[in-house]
Order: C-alpha cells, then structure tokens, then sequence
DNA sequence: AAGTGGTCTAGACCACAAA
DNA sequence: TTGTGGTCTAGACCACTTG
C-alpha cells in the first residue's frame, strides 16, 4: 500500500501535513477545508491537536478560520514578519561592537504637530525633548530624537549616562503603539552629528507608546548603510 | 472578604491577570513566578487555561518560559512588531488608489554577487531577471527588481502584466526567507523611474525566498515619503 | 436553526534542563 | 533525579454567523 503513515504524533505534524496539502493544492486557494472534527478523525488524533496546528496556520496568515464559516485557504495569503525590537544598546553588542552614548540635548519645548498627530489628541501642549546619540565602537550608530510626557518621567530623571530608552522599557508598561520604517536625507545638522555626508540617505524608524495617556514618541535615524532585519 | 472575585472566565482573563502583575511589579523582573500548577489553582482554573494565557505572553515577548527553569519575567522585554506582507496591488487598493503595472525589462542575466550572497550558495549562475513598476492612480509607487530561478519559474511564464509578486504568492511554496529594510540614494536611473529627485531618499526592502533551493531575491524601493507601518 | 470554530476541563504522559 | 513546561485526549459547552 503506498499509503504514508500519518504518524501524527503531535500537532506541529499535523500543521505539516495541512501545509502540504495547501502547498500541494490539494486545498486549493479559496477551498473550504475539511472541518476540525473530519481532519482529527483522519489524522487520528483529537480535535483540540486539530484546532492547534490550524489556529498556528491562520496566525501565519496561510489559513482563515471563521465561526460557522469554516476554514478557508485564502486567494492571497499574507505573510507576517516579525521584527524583535530591542534596547539599542544590546542591538550594538550583539553585533559585537562597543557601545556608547552622548546626550546632545535635554529640554522642554513646545510639541511640534507631527508629533502630536502621532502621540494623539490628548498630547500635552509642552513636552520633554531628548536629544542623544548612540556609538558603536566610538562611531555614531544612531541619533535617538525622543519627546517624552513631563506627567510619566520625573524631571529629575537624568539620561546622561543611559538612554531614555533603556528606562522607558524597565520602566513605563503601555498597552499602544505603533512602528514604522522611513528613509530620510540627511541635512548638514544630521550629517554633522552622525559622521556622513550631507544628503546621504538614511534608514528611521519612527516608534510612539502610549497607556492611558501619550508616554513618548521616539524618532531614530541609522547611520548610512544600516539595515533592519528579521527572517520570515 | 476584600478577596476580587476571580472571575476567570477564560484564558485572556489569566493573561490580563498575569499582564496586570507584571507592570505592578508584582512579578518584578527577573523573578520567577509560581508554577502553571498553582496558578490554575489560585485563579480557579484548569492549566491547560494558564498555559495558554503564559504562552501567549511569552510569544509576545513579556514572559520568558523554559522547562524545569520555570517561567520569568524577563530583565529587558524584547517588543515583538509584526508586519503584513501583502501583495503590491492589494497595499495600492487598500490605500484606496488605482493600482497599475508596467514591466520595464525581463531577461536571464548572471547573478550578481550580492544577490548570491543573500540566496546562498547553490544559487544558479544565471537567474531571470525581472524589473518592473507599479503604480498608484498613475504616479510611480515602487520599484520591483526581482531575480528568479529559472528552475522553478518556467520561462513561458510571462510578467507582461501582472506581477511576478502576485504569481509566486500563488504558486510557490517556501519554508524560508528573510526580509530587511535599509536606505538608498536615488541614482540618476532610479530617479526617473520613480519621477523624483536624483539623491532622494528612498526606502528599500529587500526579501528572499528559498524553499529546497533559491527561489526568489526582490529588492522593492518606494517612491520618496512611503512607509512601512505597523502596530505594536 | 444549525454548523463550525473557540475554549474549558481533568487527567495523563513526556521532554527537557536544572539541581 | 526531579520539577517544570509542552502536549495529548475525550468530552463538553459556548459564541458566532451563515443559511
């Protein structure tokens, strides 16, 4: 018999077989598969195995799963990539670099729209603007552009020596946010400040957090070259 | 009796609990916090319940879990982003403006090195190469540079058009890939591909695809002021 | 109204790593 | 060795949504 075993002994195996069969078109784009009780039954295993390995399937987008609906193949599958987004220090010493830091500037001023319009309605008129660079070994890594909520750090928290980053994870919980990639041209100030040419292009990731009210939005631009990556 | 009642009526409501406890540093970082076991027990649910609603947060990057070691609250929580990775046309509709394409060249060229580098080393030594333009209500929206192995895209598979994007989401399997943003320099080329100024900034993705062997190297640059966007 | 996924339970066994 | 998370099972009830 060519029969394969199923040798279902778990519910990543499970989630291969059904990635097969997508693969394979036996579930073609579109399809309705199989309820979770059929599979199990097939499959021999409980339905709950079922449920397991098609529920990781949908978060990786290669399924969609509705009450009363079913489950379906989707015409378009839609691929995630997660990024891990780490102290900045850390990024700089898993690279195996030495990792530094300058404060540039630290004062409270008026909140430029752009900002307000990220951090929401519900943004202080003035706001805590943190200026500082980070180094890899001793060469400028990052220029962390941050405005922080005056109602969540202490003025008296310094970030001389340590990056308002680093406090703001260990510190402040938050429950929003939002991320996102830009390339920007760099001006003669930017240039100056991170050892480039004037007018080289330059990778920022703009990042805000909020809780129940604004915490701070944080603007960092790479130094030319740098790249931001993750596997699929 | 001061006691909350409970009220766990499902596993969300153990990772709200738990969620809770970490930001008011009842669980402070780098403790170990008590086992599934008691937990269940405390909270009057199954474990089955609390592992769901550990596991949960320890994809999400705020619990650290290890067998035998027991579960932790991590000393820097590591932030997870997720991005959507959707086919050209759909990101073009979705923006609510009218997608088109146009197919700027198509030939088998040899690879150069640093497309070999990111698809690894038993790439092909010639690869088809497919550059292409999509559009936005007619405005140049991004920059398609593609390079596809000859051995899994038949050469009568034509990209006249629709994108070889859309007809690899649909037709090609891979189990690995990677994908990094990075800046470029518009060049003088690029420049009026895109119809904007030599020297902008540009923001590039780069993504490879691999199933058993290469598949796929594309390099996506985005007319000037795109963002990736995502939340938190 | 009825079918399908979402979830809970109680118990069990296993795999792994720390003591 | 042993404690802890990882997973499976069989059955049950519920929630949503489609016909």
């Amino acid at each position: 018999m060519g029969n394969k075993k199923p040798a279902t002994l778990g519910w990543q195996a499970v989630r291969d077989e059904a990635l097969r069969r997508i693969r394979a078109r036996v579930w073609q784009p579109g399809d309705r598969i199989p309820d979770e009780a059929d599979l199990a039954t097939e499959l021999g295993c409980a339905r709950a195995t079922v449920n397991r390995a098609l529920r990781d399937l949908a978060e990786a987008g290669l399924l969609e799963r509705r009450r009363r609906g079913g489950t379906r193949v989707p015409l378009t599958p839609v691929r995630k990539a997660t990024f891990s987004i780490a102290i900045i220090r850390q990024d700089i010493e898993m690279r195996g670099q030495m990792p530094g830091y300058r404060l540039l500037s630290d004062a409270v001023q008026p909140v430029p729209a752009p900002v307000r319009a990220r951090l929401g309605p519900d943004t202080p008129d003035t706001m805590r603007h943190v200026v500082a660079l980070h180094l890899a070994d001793g060469q400028p890594y990052c220029l962390e552009d941050r405005w922080l909520n005056p109602a969540v750090v202490a003025a008296s928290v310094g970030f001389d020596t340590f990056s308002a980053n680093e406090w703001l994870v260990q510190t402040q919980s938050f429950t929003a946010g939002d991320l996102s990639f830009h390339a920007v041209s760099a001006d003669s100030a930017l240039a100056a400040r991170l050892g480039c040419e004037p007018g080289a292009a330059l990778l920022a990731v703009d990042r805000t957090t909020r809780g129940d009210r604004p915490i701070t939005a944080v603007r960092l631009i790479y130094a030319p070259g740098h790249r931001v990556e993750t596997d699929l």
